[in-house]
DNA sequence: CACCCACCATGAATCGATTCACCCCGTTCA
DNA sequence: TGAACGGGGTGAATCGATTCATGGTGGGTG
């Protein structure tokens, strides 16, 4: 029964589809595609046959033919800063998880905080006429995001509040974070902290030590009680020679405020190898709670961020804003509250 | 015809595609494609006019268009056992970059070690007619991957040998790096060691665990000197759990060989926890060398694999299967070596 | 008996880009 | 002068699935 209607798929075989099913089922391609897509539209007797053919066959309908037909993809995109940041790997989870729930697929990209990567990135979306981006911008000046929306890609903001509402968004109140963390310090005794920030067009950056200097104030301390370090980069090495610099500070800092969790387990070893003591000697915070912020020798005291929370409220943002009619939607910005945890780093000395 | 030059297009605007800017530009939309895809073909005054009204009305080609035609995406998509890894960022940092550099793009997903989140990615691969796709298999038995095999979808194994050759594959010698952390453990001074493993199936988790004891086997040791801890999954916190259940142990081991550095850490954890020195009381190795390892309070001694290399040379060979003629192709089993990175875990003691 | 409806299935139009056979026209060469 | 040539361009066929207007059939109703 195989050379079904005629030989001459023996030679390559190449790629059974829908056509090539009706044929053997004897129907046409429009019942296929309503078996597929439309169940109910047809007699369970035609179903039935139809759906073993697709088995026996081992028909694989191509994404590409319905996409073109549909005008859009199944597909979000999602451009983090920094993949080697679980912090974002936990963003992704969250996002997928919904996204597939929705029979959305999730390509993950990474922008490494560069924007040339970031507009490639956009364009190679734009070109795969993506359901939707969910993005953590680059480009401080946000042009980048220009493109989406001439071409009307939908898109959401990701860990960054949309300045002119032109998007939804989901971030993290980082100016709140940055206070608890400084605030946590403050109670523990301290009258003076170094915070170890980045580069310093990344809002993530000011607005936690935005949030330090108002503790500061709320406590009633002057400005001058916070000493900023400015790493290169947001990871590990860019921390380590930040620890470098800052021990070189006299007198020597008793309390550190880290933008991110990188950075602090990179002052935590340079610390640590210059044989001074955490956190009896200094107080360390980090911000993300990664999970290597726990893992650490002495476990990092860090700023939680809910990460899978906001991937998975950022795709679900999309998606609605995608599945309702284009008008009627009305841009959201959600803004979630960070939460301390206390860890070994910072306990009360003495 | 049509109310063609009309202004039917006022309301919505849709998208602009390559019959508007044949229109607008005077041409037939095979020259067009022809302007964007063989340029030498199309007379210099020719192309800059076409290429001026493509830029002036923003057009983008639709990939599902092209790909339709042209029978195969512009996709590899990379399946990873755990995104939560730096191990596995690092192999799709080297994939990402190589494929990139050949105009492809890749889509990084993540299974989980789940064989049901890797069946359900693999036909997701198969619908969008990927590449290619590169693949840590998380289901041992190697089944799902037959699914790409009917389909004719070109797949290489990172991570892991092609136990029947039936596809490319690139992977870490892993008994030599298992051989390299013991022997390093032994000379110095250690006469039992205990390994911390994971699942069983897993080859890596076995592979290391042979070549531990091939190193003991070298230097006169017995085979009962190693124990064996295994531990739930491939994680910080199943590193936690295994670290308690070896403080339970004994004599107190003094030498600890872990199957991966996120077990390592929570081992480390927990020895510290338990106010156990490191090196001197115990000795830890890790294995793969991220770059937290390094950034453990008590530097990680670990096995680095090149895991970078590994995803770029992954990306590599797929694409010489996919470009060159099929049947010319030969399947190539690669295997990298491990290099042991001594840090401050596992000094010498005294 | 004629009419209408419900139910299934059909087949052609469509999405947007690529590709290829073919045409036009000016040059060159025998 | 006519043939051969070739650069530059055209337009229709094509990829595979979706969708919708249309057709056919059988049953129920006025």
């Amino acid at each position: 029964m195989e050379p079904a209607g005629s030989g001459r798929n023996g030679a390559v075989e190449s790629m059974v589809g829908i056509k090539d099913v009706a044929r053997q089922a004897g129907v046409s391609v429009g019942t296929v595609s309503n078996v597929i897509n439309r169940p109910d539209l047809v007699s369970e007797e035609t179903r039935t046959r139809v759906q073993s053919v697709i088995s026996k066959l081992g028909y694989i309908r191509s994404e590409s033919a319905r996409q073109l037909r549909a005008g859009a993809s199944r597909i979000v995109a999602l451009l983090v800063l920094d993949m080697g940041n679980p912090f974002f790997v936990d963003v992704a989870k969250g996002a997928e998880r919904a996204a597939r729930q929705a029979g959305l697929g999730v390509m993950v990209c990474n922008s490494a905080q560069s924007t040339s990567e970031e507009v490639e990135y956009l364009s190679l979306f734009a070109e795969q006429r993506v359901r939707g981006v969910l993005v953590t911008p680059a480009d401080p000046t946000g042009h980048s995001l220009d493109g989406l929306r001439r071409q009307r890609i939908p898109y959401v903001l990701v860990d960054r509040v949309s300045a002119d509402a032109a998007a939804c968004s989901v971030s993290v109140d980082d100016v709140a974070g940055g206070r608890l963390a400084a605030h946590h310090l403050i109670a523990a005794g301290h009258t003076s902290l170094v915070y170890v920030g980045g580069p310093r067009d990344l809002p993530q950056v000011r607005d936690r030590r935005a949030g330090a200097l108002a503790a500061l104030e709320e406590a009633g301390l002057p400005a001058e009680a916070l000493t900023e370090i400015s790493a290169e980069r947001l990871d590990v090495s860019a921390g380590r020679d930040a620890g470098a610099r800052l021990l070189g500070l006299a007198p020597r800092p008793t309390a550190v405020f880290c933008a991110n969790d990188l950075l602090a387990l990179g002052v935590l070893q340079a610390v640590f190898a210059a044989r001074i003591s955490v956190p009896e000697q200094m107080a360390i915070v980090g911000y993300d709670d990664i999970e290597f912020a726990a893992a650490a020798a002495v476990p990092l005291t860090s700023v939680r961020q809910p990460a899978v929370a906001m991937g998975r409220l950022a795709a679900e943002m999309l998606m609605e804003e995608t599945s309702g009619d284009a008008e009627g939607h009305e841009h959201r910005q959600v803004v979630l509250q960070p939460e301390l945890v206390v860890r070994g780093s910072s306990l009360t000395p003495h």
